[in-house]
RNA sequence: GCCCCGCUAGCUCAGUUGGAUAGAGCAUCUGCCUUCUAAGCAGAGGGUCGGGGGUUCGAGUCCCUCGCGGGGCACCA
């Protein structure tokens, strides 16, 4: 049983289409969850689909394709009404499902998707110029989730934080350090926060004379101990939330092995450069006018300045370098970016960046996420953008020394990488006590408590679960919970969407806690009862959702706690 | 001005390539704890899916257009 029932399902109901005569490209016969319930699981327009290609009414094709479908190991029985192709799946298919999974425990909708492919995912990259705020926790957490699921579903994952080391943004930061220990202010465009000051009062016992010295000697010096510091504490923040990297790469190193030169050189022989009041340009439109023609994404994009006029270089050539670093020296397949929508106009820059070094494009992919702003004011109804320049943000390690990490996660997870986020920390903090994470915590809490309940009363359990035995449509609910789990996986490591884990967490643990409840009402529908046969038929069932709850938390990276 | 994202219940948000009466959580209201964990269960109310056109058997979903909000358009990252 790998895979997913609705793919199962869909196989079955194509070849159905074959066998009614449709012969070379089949539509696509739109099987997936039927809307409703009372008319089954699954459901197809596969009549409307065919109608045109087979010259019947939509209603006959569907007849006629329940007849001929044949259902894999009976999982499902199927019904015509008007042109759709309903799918009920049988109790003895969930009852089967139930063993399967408590057998397969944590590994149940662990797939092969990926057939090992080596590929990287970097996030949260955050300049190393302060703390990280709630804004790149929704990176960090977004990232990590994707993570988890590509290793979930077979690929080899490397997760890489990317340090921007060498820019002028810690140029900056370097020099505000430099200012407050001198006890003055930041220079204009320099780093204000409090925690400038403090990281000053750290270079002053940690670098001994560095005060003495002149800035040019001391501000290198300062940047490259507060970065060092900055990303000590990130390191710190990311680990609080359960997230973990591989490689901390920093910037700097693209030069010290000349990955970058040797990228700026390979793009001047291939005639991607330019100079132009004396700066280099990259413009990929230039290689048009030789008569190579451009892909039209690429075209578009502006020329961008790789080397400035005063001869330093800017990020986007050590950018160039670091896609070497991971397409060519370390030999990824893919490279998996997750950004915040702020940077994406820089994608088609990079995009044509790699196609200009010979790497395929599509094999860097873009994952943009939109931002959290903070929501303040009086009226609750200003959206203020933050900004680590300006000191105005909430640090992310406030928001989980006051909620705490699990519901950290759960929050940002719930939400799609499309919606905005209007922050407000104070009614995070109120509402944390509501945070949907707990329904689910408890949900698992009671399945262990419920089958430990069981061991204790009945020293002696069959081995094998009668699992037919569970035929009450609560036991059923969850069973049905089940069998949706792994195309959730499929769709979410396909998509690359980790939000849909936790909205399918909600449902099976409503399944779940309905399915406690059941017993609460009468006491025979108990999981622990006199009869040892249902007792054991019953434990079948929380083991199998146990395991299910866990691995979907464990993907979320949230916790799932024995007891609450 | 150009580009990207969003607009769905009072609030926060789901809704895979268009499918049959539009969903969840929170909030509000009504019931349920001598019982394996009440951080739970059952039920109720609540919607012109931002407005307007279009495409077709069928549109929250696709196209056009307008409005509102967020984010970009550097020799910053």
């Amino acid at each position: 049983m790998t895979g997913s029932i609705r793919e199962r399902l869909d196989e079955a109901i194509r070849e159905a289409a074959r066998a009614l005569g449709v012969d070379g490209d089949l539509p696509d016969l739109e099987l997936g969850r039927a809307k409703s319930s009372e008319r089954g699981e699954y459901a197809s327009s596969a009549g409307m689909k065919l109608a045109r290609v087979l010259r019947q009414p939509p209603q006959q094709i569907a007849g006629r394709l329940a007849e001929t479908i044949a259902v894999p190991d009976g999982a499902a029985a199927v019904e015509a009404v008007g042109g759709y192709v309903n799918f009920r799946l049988t109790p003895q298919w969930l009852q089967k499902l139930v063993m399967h999974v408590a057998a397969t425990g944590p590994r149940y909708g662990a797939m092969d998707i990926g057939n090992g492919e080596r590929l990287q995912v970097e996030f949260a990259s955050v300049n190393p110029t302060g703390p990280m705020h709630i804004g790149h926790g929704r990176g960090a957490i977004l990232g990590d989730s994707i993570c988890r699921l590509l290793e979930f579903t077979g690929h080899q994952v490397q997760r890489e934080y990317y340090v921007n080391s060498d820019n002028t943004q810690t140029r900056r930061f370097g020099a505000s350090v430099y200012a407050r220990l001198h006890g003055q202010e930041p220079p204009e465009g320099g780093y204000v926060g409090e925690y400038v000051t403090q990281l000053g009062e750290m270079a002053r016992h940690d670098l001994p004379g560095v005060e003495q010295l002149p800035e040019a000697e001391a501000e290198p010096k300062l940047r490259m101990f507060a970065m060092e510091k900055v990303i000590d504490q990130t390191k710190a923040t990311v680990a609080r939330l359960n997230i973990r990297y591989d490689e901390w790469f920093w910037e700097n190193t693209v030069w010290e092995t000349g990955l970058a030169q040797g990228a700026i050189e390979r793009l001047r022989e291939s005639g991607y450069l330019k100079e132009r009041d004396g700066a280099l340009w990259f413009g990929p439109a230039l290689q048009e006018l030789e008569g190579e023609p451009v892909q039209k994404e690429l075209a578009e994009e502006e020329d961008r300045v790789v080397i400035r006029s005063n001869g330093q270089p800017t990020y986007f050539a050590s950018d160039l370098g670091y896609l070497l670093s991971r397409f060519e020296v370390r030999g990824f397949n893919r490279v998996i970016e997750v950004w915040a929508a702020d940077h994406h106009g820089y994608v088609p820059r990079m995009k044509s960046a790699a196609a200009a070094l010979g790497i395929d494009p599509a094999k860097l992919v873009v994952i943009l996420h939109q931002m959290v702003n903070l929501k303040e004011g009086a009226a609750g109804s200003a959206s203020i953008k933050m900004s680590k320049r300006a000191g105005r943000f909430v640090m992310l390690d406030e928001l989980i020394d006051r909620v705490g990490s699990d519901p950290v996660r759960y929050f940002y997870l719930l939400r799609s990488p499309d919606t905005t986020i209007e922050f407000d920390l104070e009614l995070a903090v109120t509402q944390s006590n509501e945070n949907p994470v707990y329904y689910a915590q408890y949900a698992h809490a009671r399945l262990v408590n419920v089958e430990a309940t069981a061991l204790e009363k009945h020293s002696r359990l069959p081995e094998q679960a009668d699992v037919s035995l569970l035929v009450e449509p609560w036991e059923l609910d969850v069973a049905r919970q089940l069998a949706f789990w792994p195309e959730v996986v499929e769709d979410a490591v396909r998509l690359l969407e980790p939000h849909r884990i936790p909205y399918y967490v909600q449902d099976l643990a409503t399944a779940v806690h309905r399915f406690y409840h059941a017993g609460n009402e009468r006491s025979e529908h108990r999981v622990v009862v006199d009869d040892v046969d249902l007792t054991r038929a019953r434990l079948e069932l929380c083991r199998a959702a146990r395991h299910t709850l866990k691995t979907a938390l464990d993907l979320m990276g949230v916790s799932a706690p024995d007891r609450m």
